[in-house]
DNA sequence: CAGTGGTCTAGACCACAAC
DNA sequence: TTGTGGTCTAGACCACTGG
């Protein structure tokens, strides 16, 4: 091994580590040195290689065990994340303009699937709402959201007509847990109607469910237009 | 406040932290005490606090800067995070049998439109291939996949019988850059044919860029069979 | 049982940004 | 200028788990 110019913080240990990886030097499966002998090489505190192995192990690279030591994955854990901002913020930050309406609101007893979803009691009362999301005057996303008022009561007086329920939600429940799932369907007349699609084209299809304190807060759907992609890079 | 019981490490400061938010303590926008104020409060050292802060900091809830100070963000970022594993595994883990197929597989001079996405020169080959993965004998992912040849010499005397093209490059290239991103299409002929799909029926699509040392790797297309969702919780 | 990672501590210096 | 987070260090104890 060629003589190891000293590190200076857990970035470049990282880095030189990844390096090391990539290159080859230290192939999938192969066990890597302990943290001391890491620091003793690098010239840095133990803490500082650790924390390069721990997030080197948490971008699924690694895989730690007591005992065992570090090895390097067989096969690389393969995620993705992705951001998921408020849409009004995710037009804005194209510079198209945002605009809001509310299409359809109604006040009445949650129906069954929705109570099963979110664990809500026999005739538990929800407000349910249909908003669509325009990007420079063009339909831009349709939500379709179930709000449970029993949780949440003051969804019952709000009238949703300038902004749109998720914000409202984001300002009125501090934090929560938060189940998404995204699929690809066949637009149904709701969606054919506003997002402007034929009847049955393809739709990208976000589906949410939050909780807070363990009780169901609310369910969303939510339709992107024609051609909506949701893409990151790492 | 009430007497501060003392906790006992970063996961049950971040979890106190977490709490005070939550139950409205700290609402969103407030400055949080700092760090060493945070350290005394629960008698632990500075360090321990830190990891925890900066934990919900990298969760989006958590705004930091310094000097500034430590905020509760007014909107907690939220973000989604999805393991994409191997569809061998993915297929294995449900219980359900795996089986792969090579369904075409050609080399060619690469097309102007993945010569632009990978950055290939002009005149470049690439290897062409589609492939099919089932589960319990029914159709699950198809895969139309592109390799650059140039970076990946080997590829043009692989024969992709035994097993896809994923695996032999997680096997073969150590690491890589990657662009994933997420679509609703309809249906194309090699996708009905496949799939088992009506034309034009919506496909969830996953396409997937990767690079190693700035080379553009491979180009995948991978389609679903009807209903899959890809799902995540936090 | 012994080696490895997991975590904590107390103290320190530094970089950045608000004032 | 000064307070805050960002990071490093040296040392320590502990928990898990492989041999």
């Amino acid at each position: 091994m060629l003589p190891a110019a000293d590190l200076q913080g857990f970035r470049e240990v990282k880095a030189e580590i990844l390096r090391r990886i990539t290159v080859g030097l230290w192939p999938p499966g192969s066990l890597l040195p302990g943290e001391l002998a890491l620091a003793q090489e690098f010239s840095v505190a133990r803490a500082t290689v650790n924390r390069a192995l721990r997030e080197l192990d948490e971008a699924g690279l690694l895989e730690r065990k007591r005992k065992a030591g570090t090895r390097v994955r067989l096969a690389p854990l393969r995620q993705a994340r992705f951001e998921m901002p408020v849409v009004r913020d995710e037009i804005e930050k194209t510079g198209a303009s945002y605009r809001y309406a509310l299409i359809r609101r109604e006040s009445l007893v949650a129906p069954d699937w929705l109570r099963a979803r979110l664990g809500m009691v026999a005739g538990a009362r929800a407000v349910h709402l249909i908003c669509l999301h325009s990007a420079d005057g063009l339909p831009y996303q349709l939500e379709d959201r179930w709000i449970n008022a029993e949780a949440l009561p003051q969804a019952m007086t709000q009238d949703f007509l300038d902004r749109g329920p998720n914000e409202w939600l984001i300002a009125t429940v501090p934090y929560s847990e938060v189940e998404v799932s995204f699929s690809a369907e066949a637009a149904g007349g709701d969606e054919a109607e506003h997002l402007d699609f034929p009847l049955g084209a393809p739709v990208f299809r976000v589906e949410r469910m939050t909780w807070w304190q363990s009780a169901g807060i609310t369910h969303v759907t939510m339709s992107y237009r024609q051609g909506y992609r949701l893409t990151t890079r790492y």
